[in-house]
DNA sequence: CCCTGGCAAGTGAGTGCTCACTCACCTGGG
DNA sequence: CCCAGGTGAGTGAGCACTCACTTGCCAGGG
């Protein structure tokens, strides 16, 4: 149960954006998900949302809005998490590695019209909005698994012949095989041990 | 230099598919990865490849035709580059998946018009056709992996504690962060250790 | 308690544009 | 003169976005 302190949430602003911003929002994660970003018709958009489409256009001034706005909805929910785990485990670097990344995993379980966003960032990197988010996101995570993987081996927790920078990359690359798989439906990631297998990788 | 023994090779039926088959085929491969799938307009292919629009429906059905050909082409390229290694190196594993990141890393530098394939099909992974060729390109790839991985852990070549399976999904996840790397001007990609320090964590 | 004016929120037919694809026609080598 | 190979204006469908309009809520005067 988080603390009601801060009065400028997200959840708080809500009616201030409008009183249909947030059930826009997630329907129009869901659509974009299922279908893809040219497929997803600013009429369908608006159908899944039960709105007409004049009103989609009161809450967001274009189509492209809309949707950046959806993938920082859900970059912001799983650095929540991460920020979490950092709280319980940070000064623990190799749990705060594992947590971060079964959290991750359990999010993409969790939310499997979230998991396909990242690639329509990247498919769609000719332009320079979506490529700026897309960085923004992937330097976050790769700069702080990279400064954990250094505290890891200040410590002893983990191998030390690995490059830092280089595991880190693979680290945050390993989030984008996880979609893969599970866009493939391989089987492979459903097994139990499957979490443990994969950092065991590294570790 | 490749043998000439086989005459039913993709260069050799090249004038059987038409006399222009082939530069449409480079050019739409170098305009599809200059944009994405639904910004490379019939218009646009065609004018780079120096053809008429009609011409493009002489060689290929639809447009979707076009572009799955564009990816078989790229990866038959990337899979004869595989064999060639499994001739040289087939018999030890480790150097194999060695030997195929690298020549997989050159693949990607020296055509970087090739490189945001994957993530195209991936984008457009709720039409069937597009998903089946992924899948069939990727379960390749894990599949000739895996069978590395388990024969260099027989071998005693590579570390003994690693799930076979879920580290060939990793192996060829890598590939996916090379692309996103490159995408993201990533300076870390071009540092001449790289592909060392990040064998080094698998091997 | 009712009436009414104002206005934030919502509507959906309409607009102009772009696209994949077609087809009637052209061209040059044998 | 035939015809494989090439052409590009044309077509209908679908798109993002607009705008003149409707709805429902609530304040405050009678």
């Amino acid at each position: 149960m988080p603390m009601k302190a801060e009065p400028e949430t997200a959840q708080e602003t809500e009616s201030a954006r409008g009183p249909r911003y947030n059930e826009i929002l997630t329907a129009s994660i869901e659509v974009f998900s299922r279908t893809n970003y040219e497929k997803a018709t600013t009429a369908l958009l608006a159908k899944e949302a039960g709105i007409a489409e004049g009103t989609l256009y009161r809450y967001f001034p274009t189509k492209k809005d809309l949707f950046l706005e959806c993938f920082r909805y859900i970059t912001n929910q799983m650095v929540e998490r991460y920020i979490d785990v950092y709280r319980r485990v940070g000064q623990d670097p190799r749990s705060y590695l594992i947590e971060v990344a079964k959290s991750y995993f359990e999010f993409l379980q969790e939310n499997p019209s979230m998991r396909l966003f990242m690639a329509f960032v990247l498919n769609n990197s000719f332009d320079q909005d979506f490529r700026d988010e897309l960085d923004r996101f992937v330097m976050f995570n790769v700069n702080a698994t990279e400064r954990m993987l250094r505290l890891a081996i200040e410590k002893g927790e983990i191998r030390d012949d690995i490059n830092p920078r280089v595991g880190a990359w693979f680290f945050v690359g390993g989030y984008f095989t996880l979609i893969l798989m599970s866009e493939l439906d391989a089987d492979d990631f459903k097994h139990p041990d499957f979490m443990d297998d994969l950092l065991k990788l590294f570790l």
